[in-house]
DNA sequence: AAAATACAATTTGTATACAAAAAAGAATCG
DNA sequence: CGATTCTTTTTTGTATACAAATTGTATTTT
């Protein structure tokens, strides 16, 4: 077990990265080079050089003579994201049925374990990561460095969205989520069989899911309240 | 006109990606640090933070304990490259067509104006840079966070694929860059009357129009000469 | 003479000191 | 009081010194 500096450049790069998906970062929230350096024992100058590669791969925003940032969504970022990520993903997925490797299909398997196991006995923050990294070895498969970019970071702000709309509020949330896991298991077969047409298609219901999630939490069920009544805020 | 130290980063960029998209600096050149802080009047923290971006976006590699590289392009590139071109620009003047300013397409016909320059007086690399230029500004309209990390990287190996093969070699070379233009043309007229369905026709066409200078470069016509007959290699 | 090793020179990575800019707080004026 | 200016404190940016790793060269060994 290594603890030279690189090893800690890692550590650091992993926290970040695991916070912010997990929204333990929230968007917007500021980072401070000090107390990271000095939680790290690294100094300024490989923390910030960390600091400028997560800025690329879209985690962080970098303003000058001003603290780093964990980087923005906003509602037109969710827009944006269910405009790109259908075409990129039917991509990603046709791809990885074309090329994908023995042991990036065992990969696959294993992250799809990791998951289901989350979903049983997990957390949010583990379900958030072990989705993230289901996808993550399916861009791997598709082996496309032009198409890497982007499906990366939709991964992040999928990760996130999904941690603030997949909450268990609503009664459709655990159904949603064995539909997903069931579906992760339709991605596996089609990947196996080199089925690209149903790789694709699966890729859009994958959204379609998501989507329908992200509607019933933005626009509930109405209350069923007579007018007039006073809706019980606090149940015994 | 102001030479601190934030101007002088800028001009090591701007340098280096300019070096980088007309071949200068050929993929897989190695970077000298001090060569680069002394010429630029930056130190080499400062300079390195440079290089982290830069790979981020896809212009350098960087490799632990080696120095920095310009980013390799290979044959598996080019492949990746025209799976990928093609589905994205798509989208990015799709969207484009959907929200481009006033300003923007201002913007988008002076880049045009530029390209036809360089197209008649101008040498190879000022046309990569207008070309490069013109797309870019695309990228700007469309506005999509999720979209532009593909897109970037894909105009950085757009350039320099047209750099090696938009060579005056071929009769068929002048025709085929006159052609571009006008193409160029029709994205400005299709993105200003917000023509979706045409920006997206358009970018396929651009593409096409690519693939065939480059197949005609790879494939050229063969050499007519009698079996047995020594060619002229060096013609008088 | 070829391969292997040891040593020197160069280059990359990190820590620290200092400079410059923002933010926070104190004093002043309306 | 509230807004504004000035001063102090904190934070960010850059330069430099040093440590670690790599590359190149000379020497030894077979």
């Amino acid at each position: 077990m290594k603890d030279d500096a690189k090893s800690r450049k890692d550590a650091l790069r992993d926290h970040l990265r695991e916070s912010i998906l997990t929204l333990r970062l929230q968007p917007g929230a500021d980072l401070d080079e000090v107390y990271l350096s000095d939680a790290f024992g690294l100094s300024r100058t490989p923390l910030r050089e960390v600091f400028r590669q997560m800025a690329g791969e879209g985690y962080l925003d970098l303003r000058t003579n001003r603290s780093a940032r964990v980087s923005e969504m906003s509602y037109t970022t969710l827009r944006d994201f269910f405009l790109a990520a259908p075409m990129i993903y039917g991509a990603i997925l046709r791809l990885a049925a074309q090329n994908a490797t023995r042991a990036q299909i065992d990969d696959l398997k294993d992250a799809q374990q990791v998951f289901k196991h989350a979903l049983r006995s997990g957390s949010g923050e583990d379900r958030a990561l072990a989705n993230n990294r289901f996808h993550d070895v399916t861009g791997e498969m598709s082996g496309n460095v032009y198409l890497l970019p982007s499906f990366n970071r939709l991964l992040i702000d999928h990760a996130r969205i999904g941690m603030t709309f997949y909450r268990p509020q609503t009664a459709k949330m655990p159904e949603n989520l064995s539909e997903a896991s069931r579906q992760h298991d339709a991605i596996i077969a089609a990947i196996e069989a080199g089925d690209e047409a149903a790789a694709a298609q699966l890729a859009e219901d994958h959204w379609n899911l998501s989507r329908d999630q992200i509607e019933m939490f933005v626009m509930p069920a109405a209350l069923d309240v007579p007018l007039g009544a006073a809706p019980n805020l606090k149940p015994a």
